[in-house]
RNA sequence: UGUCCUGUGGUGUAAUUGGCAACACGUCUGAUUCUGGAUCAGAAGAGUUCAGGUUCGAAACCUGACAGGACAACCA
């Protein structure tokens, strides 16, 4: 693990800074914060954690990791009407399964309540809040529009004794959800709409997942995020794009807090963006409740345990993060790249086997009944210390329908009648007859062998252009395989005014075989145990897998050189 | 008719802070191969949104356009 982590260290360290980075370098050279270094990772329990967030989980954690610093876990959790302990629990999950630790950092939001409280408390006596009851219809039209001023509150003014009478009756539930909020005095005509008297505090009268019903009033994110940074003694508070704004509110509170030369710091980097997918909770949570996938770790999800389902490593995701690099561009991301990545990390590791996914039989009609043999098969050219196996052939085979071709074009190098091709690791058969059922289908191939290919060369360097994989048909090993492609058909499918983004679900996302053979190598194979089916692509065992059946999803396929 | 942010090959990022645009993905050639994978060698593809300006020299600095994004939740 130590080393893992080392390494992934050393290679990020030969990456360009980030402008993120260069900051910290800045501050660094300083003297900023003692030469402290701390970012916190702030997820709202409101849903799963998906691969933007692990973006910003690498960036947060391997940031502060590389210059030396720490970073807190901290659940924003101000919103007890939309957060559940299901959601911190799963964060949890994920952010350990990437990689990364928080120690005993862990925080939360709520932990903060009454410290809120309190300096919530001393704004008022400083006149800097005030307790408002109008509506919020009123208040939203009072606040004006972007290009247009707005104007004060008539509660603007009450005598912070008053106001402070107020807030601790709000606070003691006297009154009810909507009939009035604390507001900070600010700018009414601040050109930025979130100066013009932000909201601190509403009513809700919700049990809070932790604190339950001690309170019925609870902060709003830019009345807490900067307080609780400043509590946790944080440096570099790292968020997406849409918080820029908020930047004048973040300091004009930390500005309120402030008693050193300590402060924290708000940078704001671009959201990530993938092709043919979408990003926001907001969509991922529509699509689990309206079941347009199975559950949040549907293997076609880019939740963190979506992907993790699929087969992908924590490690393809980190490489995945650094190369996507960090700026403030708003772009988009090819889901290539995310493939290459998993590719790349599996092509290293991966054990080899052959499957058949889409069975066609052959009978190697000079080759002995009953009798079986068992072959050496290399378990990952890419790495010889994984060494062999031995891969069991018989009379009667399965090979890949896609592999023959009764009338070959001529790209098509693989089986058809009278060609000869080799079977890995076996031996040269030679395809001598179709066997058909009434509907004119192909049902079987009859082939020979030649035996003095054994192992798959042959003593007189004969070439043949293709190679299959194959499995014995009463060795083999029956599985299910689940086959994804993209959940959307659109490379955009959230980017369009005029159109929904169901319009663009992918009918085809997701096709299961149930008649798939693999190599026995497989029978024992756990849950999330990665493999290559040689020449198909990266598959994992799915959790629906049972003593009975095997269940295969795949991750990626090769590249398919086919298309050339 | 506002404020802020962002514009570099198809895509994502670089350019040691002003010194003749680099890397990765993708694409396309070959070579090699018991995976049409991998590997190796190579190619095409941007003159940095545009127009001015400063400078011996600008992707970078200035001015002005243009384009895209964010901001008007008692969400985060």
């Amino acid at each position: 693990m130590v080393e893992i982590d080392n390494i992934s260290l050393d290679q990020e360290q030969k990456l360009p800074k980030n402008f993120i980075q260069q900051q910290i370098v800045d501050d660094l050279a300083e003297g900023k914060n003692e030469g402290r270094i701390h970012t916190r990772f702030p997820p709202e329990p409101n849903g799963y954690l998906h691969i933007g967030h692990a973006k910003s989980i690498c960036l947060n954690f391997g940031t502060a990791k590389k210059y030396g610093g720490l970073t807190n876990l901290r659940f924003d959790d101000t919103n007890p009407a939309k957060e559940d302990t299901e959601y911190v629990d799963s964060i949890m999950e994920d952010v350990r399964w990437l990689g990364f630790d928080w120690d005993d950092r862990l925080y939360y939001a709520s932990d903060y309540f009454e410290k809120l409280y309190d300096f919530a408390v001393q704004l008022i006596k400083e006149g800097k809040a005030y307790v408002d009851f109008q509506s919020q219809e009123v208040i939203s039209e009072q606040k004006g529009v972007p290009t247009r001023p707005g104007i004060d509150s008539p509660y603007r003014d009450t005598p912070p004794e008053e106001n402070l009478e107020l807030f601790a009756k709000m606070k003691s539930g006297f009154y009810n959800e909507g009939d009035c909020v604390l507001r900070a005095k600010i700018d009414m005509s601040s050109p930025n709409m979130h100066m013009r008297d932000p909201l601190m505090y509403r009513i809700l009268k919700q049990p809070h997942h932790r604190t339950g019903d001690i309170w019925c009033i609870y902060p709003m994110y830019d009345y807490a995020h900067g307080q609780c940074d400043y509590w946790e003694g944080i440096t570099h508070s790292i968020c997406t794009l849409e918080f820029e704004v908020h930047r004048p509110l973040y300091d004009w509170f930390v500005d309120q807090l402030q008693d050193s030369d300590y402060r924290p710091r708000q940078i704001e980097f671009s959201r990530l963006n993938i092709s043919y997918t979408v990003m926001s909770k907001r969509r991922l949570l529509q699509l689990v409740k309206e079941g347009y996938v199975n559950g949040w770790d549907d293997p076609r999800m880019p939740t963190i345990c979506g992907l993790r389902r699929r087969g992908y490593s924590p490690e393809s995701m980190r490489a995945f993060s650094d190369m996507v690099g960090i700026t403030k561009v708003d772009g988009v991301t090819d889901v290539a790249v995310l493939e290459y990545c998993i590719r790349e990390d599996l092509n290293k590791r991966a054990q080899r086997v052959m499957g058949v996914i889409d069975p066609l039989k052959i009978v190697i009609t000079n080759y002995p009944e009953g009798q079986v043999e068992l072959l050496d098969a290399i378990n990952n050219p890419e790495d010889e210390s994984m060494g062999k196996r031995k891969v069991p052939f018989s009379r009667e085979l399965y090979i890949e329908r896609e592999d023959f071709m009764e009338n070959p074009t001529n790209k098509f190098y693989r089986l058809s009648v009278g060609r000869e091709v080799r079977l890995r690791y076996s031996y040269f058969i030679r395809c001598t007859e179709i066997i058909k059922n009434s509907n004119d289908e192909i049902i079987e191939l009859h082939c020979t062998y030649d035996p003095e290919t054994r192992g798959g060369n042959s003593p007189d360097g004969r070439k043949v252009k293709a190679t299959l994989h194959w499995v014995a048909l009463a060795q083999a090993v029956k599985a299910e395989v689940r086959l994804y492609d993209r959940l959307f058909t659109d490379a955009d499918p959230g980017g369009h005014k005029d159109k929904d983004l169901l319009e663009f679900l992918n009918p085809d996302s997701l096709k299961v075989l149930k008649e798939c053979y693999i190599e026995p190598f497989v029978k024992d194979a756990k849950v999330l145990d990665s493999f290559q089916f040689e020449r198909l692509g990266y598959f994992n065992v799915d959790p629906d897998s049972t003593s009975e059946q095997l269940v295969f999803n795949r991750i990626v396929s090769l590249k398919d050189g086919c298309k050339k």
